[in-house]
RNA sequence: GCCCGGGUGGUGUAGCGGCCUAUCAUUGAGCCCUGUCGAGGCUCGGACUCGGGUUCAAAUCCCGACCUGGGCGCCA
């Protein structure tokens, strides 16, 4: 365990709260702590012994043994240990603590024992504590893991289910890799950039979008940043990247598609599509071995090995063949099927690039290769999913009008996109990453929803 | 959109025509217990998704609706 990485990020520098008034029993109360000892209980060890302290969170377990009385309060760093003793503390503080329901939110003041019978080697006995906010009871989700709960069940009560500590970690590790993905591209020189998302026209055509209404207009729900990211190029910025929402309005019901989605786009000018293959594979490994510091890992029943460099490329042509060496033939011109996906998958057994798509079957925006029906693109496959695509795009005001058209699309809706081909546009490539799949396929986790705070699918729109 | 499953206390489950006044665990209420750490022991409370149908009898079989898990398709 590495413990700078046990300790980055988890503890915020200061506290705000000085003084808060709560409403109680409908009573407001007007509550003073001592915040300036107010602790995270993974701050307290027993060397802090005879110290007063203040911690505040909910409570987690209560374990009434008759004499001894113990209050396990839970914060986000961890669990602390609040111990009364029957006829040594005050009457009514004992009572308090016996009745205040699982999950309330209470703050606590007392003085910090060693204590080797205690969880975490210190106990806190305490002189004073405040029920800031009872918790109504039964429960939706049980937060000590002792009874599991459906994933339908605890989306429906995220805020409780994010209390337990593997939905917690998941998504401290969420903001981890987009921590990481942002130093990793700030280092090579990239600019964060922010595009609409509310479009007028479908931009790549392909996926269904959502309509909403734009004043009197019909507008869009944006399904990628592609095009604004392309015009970009033609500003100077010659490497961006957004982290962003997508929206599709695919009605698919799997494990693996949501219809609101976070993507990193990266975008970069006077490069090839290997290039920016590089800039991916170097990302993913970069992700892969800054989380692979990340504590208690396998306690939290999540896994990550961190993948070998540089991942193989093959190109669409071979992946049929190996498809068809394994019994499963795909017409050449047609995308690969699940199960396509899942038999190289297990042939390759890592992460792997497909390169040299047929034409038809990529957008219109990937260059293609001379003299053939193919174009210069790429996906980024893991095992068991497609993490990204990408290609080198076409930069040619005229092929890429060509382009458009022959795939059956509007010009005019794409003029506001054209123009920026028209007065100095230099070669560029560029890819899209799924960040939920990124992450369930680095932690093993089965299903996209388990990543997302607040997913939107198909039938979902609440919580 | 297609194909298979499934909906039983708050949660997770057993039961799959009569033996169901529905099992077990956990949660909740209460009691006993001075070192718990999934504490233990005792008492009590709490459920068959909805609507039709079959049957002497339905949680159990059939039909429909709704919800839900998985596979596929679409898609990234």
């Amino acid at each position: 365990m590495n413990e700078e990485a046990a300790n980055e990020g988890l503890v915020p520098k200061s506290d705000c709260l000085e003084c808060f008034n709560i409403k109680n029993n409908d009573k407001v109360v007007n509550m003073k702590l001592p915040i300036e000892n107010r602790k995270y209980s993974k701050e307290i060890t027993a060397e802090n012994d005879g110290e007063e302290v203040s911690i505040a969170g909910w409570v987690h377990e209560k374990r009434d043994l008759g004499g001894v009385f113990f209050l396990i309060v839970r914060d986000r760093e961890g669990f602390a240990q609040v111990t009364l003793h029957k006829g040594e503390v005050d009457r009514e503080l004992f009572e308090q603590a016996r009745k205040v329901p699982r999950e309330s939110v209470v703050a606590i003041g007392g003085v910090v024992k060693g204590e080797e019978k205690a969880p975490g080697g210190y106990e806190i006995l305490p002189e004073r504590m405040e029920v800031l906010s009872a918790a109504s009871h039964v429960l939706p989700l049980d937060t000590t893991g002792k009874v599991g709960a459906e994933l339908d069940t605890r989306l429906d009560a995220r805020f409780m289910d994010l209390r337990t500590e593997r939905t917690k970690h998941i998504f401290i590790i969420r903001s981890r890799v987009l921590n990481v993905i942002r130093e990793f591209l700030v280092d090579r020189g990239f600019v964060e950039i922010n595009t609409p998302k509310i479009v007028s026209a479908a931009t790549e055509g392909g996926t269904a979008l959502f309509p909403i209404s734009y004043f009197e207009r019909e507008a869009f729900l944006n399904q990628s940043p592609q095009l604004y990211k392309q015009m970009l190029m033609a500003s100077g910025f010659d490497r961006v990247y957004e982290i962003a929402p997508i929206f599709r309005a695919e009605e698919h019901d799997t494990t693996k598609h949501l219809n609101e989605a976070t993507s990193v786009d990266v975008e970069v000018a006077f490069v090839s599509a290997e290039e920016v293959m590089k800039i991916l594979e170097e990302l993913i490994a970069f992700v892969y071995s800054k989380l692979a510091l990340y504590p208690d890992l396998n306690s939290l029943n999540l896994q990550l090995e961190v993948p070998k460099m540089p991942f193989m490329r093959i190109t669409y042509e071979k992946a049929l063949e190996l498809l068809l060496e394994a019994g499963e033939q795909i017409e050449w011109g047609d995308d690969l099927s699940t199960s396509a996906e899942h038999i190289l998958g297990e042939r390759i057994g890592e992460h792997y690039f497909i390169t040299d798509w047929p034409r038809a079957i990529k957008p219109f925006y990937a260059q293609p290769i001379e003299g053939k029906d193919t174009c210069n693109a790429f996906d980024l496959m893991h095992p068991r999913l497609e993490l990204a695509s990408g290609s080198q795009r076409i930069h040619s005001y005229e092929l890429l009008k060509q382009s458009i058209e022959s795939k059956g699309l509007g010009i005019d809706s794409f003029e506001f996109y054209l123009n920026a081909f028209r007065y100095g546009m230099p070669p560029h490539a560029g890819w899209g990453l799924g960040v939920e799949r990124l992450l369930m396929s680095m932690l093993g986790i089965e299903n996209v929803r388990e990543v997302v705070l607040f997913p939107r699918d198909r039938r979902r729109l609440t919580p």
